[in-house]
DNA sequence: AAAAAAC
């Protein structure tokens, strides 16, 4: 297969491209220190540059990034939020963001360098890099080399977007709902996109854009906030990076002080950073996803991206970040722990996207996240725009939306190609004694061209099933949370790129990450909840690609019989007999309700590819998920619905009187 | 019950 963009020896050679970097002890030491993807050939500058080439930038967002005093905010456009008119159809003539000129120095920084030949002591100036001067946008070059980087080859395995069923985009069914709702756009045109990033939509081959897509472009530009019930595999990425990379490029950086200009930058009283945009995602391999995703369309740009994770070197993410930091993919673990050493200011934020934000709740983010939010200095919902996605719409979610978003669209998005078209889903009754033999079965006889995800249950199931696969002659690999972060990467890394075809995973890799030609997903172990089975499946057939799934199933997994066939039946699938059968049982044991307990869509939701509902605009009768049942009143325990529980299809506004709480069938023992 | 995530 085609190696493309990813060199055998990439790892090695980028290290010997950070030569720059010597001081900072990369290769001075006996052992290299790790370098995460997002720093290797970072700038992408000439030749042997790699990293470290825009540190002359950096002191530019040094200061325009101290934060305008609140007084002067709510004269530019970013904080008169209630007049969305205003702010619609790119006004305000494309100046800066209050119209005042941005910062000297980030553009004499250009002539400061352009004519230095000798830049060997200098700090390296990045032709690439764009920059913003007196209202206007000025784009960096074109680089050849960092384009096929950036963008790949048409012909990269791992690269592809091809194969996409633009026909099939039509028949995805989408739901907006909330005031005023603005237009949906149908092709990437200028305006209302900017002009350079449909330029480099184009060069990452998008040619159409998906339903989310759609929607969140004309949402943004008006200055609404977006609720979206979305998957990944919806172009769920493409739809906040589109929208805040063409505001960001039209209206140039954020005001700052007048006075902190002058302080020498990189010497100033703080090094600390005021990105414009703050993306927040679950899982670090999610945000290194986004991050390369974000450096696609921020190309040539003035928009300098950045990326914080747990797990990682902390001083090669702190460098990063002093070169400029308008655009900040982090987790939240990480970002409150740069908040808390000064480093990292949330309050220029002027637009706030939580991705996959069912997850991060599920996780325990809530509390990391309810700090950023809301007791760091971050403008409030009037003086931002934030955008929330995720798969489902529980109430805690709802919350969220409550307290985080205002006056917002709902947008509910099916996937490209329903779950029931492009992938074929198998359940096959397996013994936990004869999973392995099935497995090497399966390998066996299976096509090798893609590639092929396996799911377990546990950290050291991944371990002992990939050397238990390598002991055969399979060329797999494993990630879970117990492996370092470098080792993630590289096996995320060489699965991606066919190296290794083969991957053994746990829960880490279930959501979101966007792998390009799986073609087969195995559930080893299957999970206890339903939404997590779906969201395994979602790593295939993706982008109009079709894919199979195989689970083994057996009896210790009754507990997720009956909505596994009712799911397979939604989806069109052959349902076993056994599975039937078990799921029967189930069934008539107790009363099988549907889905209640925690949070995830109502049963009908997923069929029709709609993620959730928009509460606000459910009345008091029941809904149609089927949580039927009379007003707010406390559950058959008396006890009131906890704030984490799954719930949905009822106003949040409620809260006074909490709505009933429907058990779980297994809760009412 | 396990997984994920900051040091």
């Amino acid at each position: 297969m085609s190696n493309g963009t990813y060199n055998p020896n990439g790892l090695e050679q980028q290290f010997a491209g950070m030569g720059i970097n010597n001081n900072d002890g990369y290769s001075g030491e006996g052992r290299s220190r790790y370098v995460p993807p997002h720093l290797r050939n970072s700038g992408g500058g000439g030749g042997g540059g790699g990293g470290g080439n825009n540190r002359s930038y950096g002191r530019s967002t040094e200061s325009w990034g101290d934060a305008a005093p609140r007084a002067n905010r709510s004269n530019d456009s970013w904080s008169t939020r209630s007049d969305y008119g205003n702010r619609s159809g790119g006004g305000g003539g494309g100046g800066s963001w209050d119209g005042r000129p941005t910062w000297k120095e980030r553009g004499s920084y250009g002539g400061k360098y352009r004519r230095d030949g000798d830049q060997s002591y200098a700090p390296r100036r990045d032709e690439n890099q764009g920059y913003w001067k007196d209202g206007v946008h000025h784009v960096g070059n074109r680089n050849p080399r960092l384009e096929r980087e950036l963008f790949g080859a048409a012909e990269d395995v791992d690269r592809q977007h091809t194969g996409i069923n633009f026909e099939k985009y039509d028949d995805i069914p989408v739901e907006a709902s909330g005031n005023e709702v603005p237009d949906a756009i149908t092709s990437f045109t200028s305006p209302p996109l900017d002009a350079h990033l449909l330029s480099n939509i184009e060069l990452a081959r998008y040619t159409t854009p998906t339903p989310v897509q759609k929607y969140s472009i004309p949402i943004v530009a008006a200055g609404r906030d977006l609720m979206a019930c979305a998957q990944t595999g919806s172009g769920k990425t493409g739809g906040f990076l589109f929208p805040l990379f063409s505001e960001l490029f039209s209206k140039g950086p954020a005001p700052q002080e007048e006075e902190n200009s002058s302080v020498p930058p990189g010497y100033g009283r703080s090094r600390k950073a005021y990105p414009t945009v703050l993306i927040l995602a679950p899982t670090r391999e999610l945000v290194s996803q986004i991050y390369a995703e974000g450096k696609k369309f921020g190309y040539r740009s003035w928009v300098k991206s950045c990326v914080v994770y747990g797990g990682a070197d902390i001083g090669s993410q702190l460098r990063q970040i002093e070169r400029g930091c308008d655009l900040l993919v982090a987790t939240p673990g990480r970002l409150v722990d740069l908040i808390e050493r000064a480093r990292i200011s949330m309050e220029q934020v002027r637009y706030l996207v939580l991705d996959e934000a069912d997850r991060m709740l599920d996780m325990g983010f809530e509390p990391q996240i309810r700090r950023i939010v809301e007791q760091e200095g971050m403008p409030g919902v009037n003086d931002r725009t934030t955008l929330m996605f995720s798969a489902t719409f529980p109430r805690d979610i709802q919350h969220l939306a409550r307290d985080f978003l205002q006056d917002y669209i709902f947008l509910s998005v099916g996937r490209v190609g329903s779950t029931s078209e492009n992938i074929t889903q198998k359940i096959e009754y397996v013994e936990d004694e004869d999973k392995r033999s099935v497995l090497l079965d399966i390998l066996h006889s299976s096509d090798i061209t893609g590639l092929t995800l396996i799911f377990v249950e546990t950290k050291r199931m991944a371990d002992s099933l990939s050397d238990f696969l390598l002991g055969h002659n399979f060329p797999a690999t494993s990630i879970h949370g117990d492996r370092t972060q470098r080792e993630r990467e590289r096996a995320l890394e060489y699965f991606r790129s066919g190296r290794t075809p083969i991957m053994v995973a746990t829960a880490v890799a279930a959501r979101g990450l966007d792998i390009a030609n799986v073609a087969h997903v195995i559930s080893y172990d299957l999970p206890t909840d339903v939404d997590d089975y779906v969201h395994r499946i979602g790593r295939t057939g993706r982008a109009g690609n079709t894919g199979t799934a195989t689970a083994f199933f057996n009896r210790g997994n009754k507990g997720i019989a009956g909505e596994l066939a009712d799911l397979l039946k939604e989806a069109n699938q052959e349902i076993p007999q056994f599975l039937e059968s078990i799921a029967r049982e189930g069934r008539s044991f107790g009363g099988y309700s549907g889905r209640g307990g925690r949070g995830g869509r109502g049963r009908g939701g997923r069929g029709a590819g709609f993620g959730g509902r928009d509460y606000r605009f459910q009345s008091q009768e029941p809904s149609s998920r089927g949580f039927g049942g009379g007003g707010a009143a406390p559950d058959a325990f008396g006890a009131y619905p906890p704030l984490g529980g799954g719930y949905q299809g009822r106003p949040a506004a409620a809260a006074a009187a909490p709505p009933i709480q429907y058990q779980n069938k297994t809760s009412w023992f």
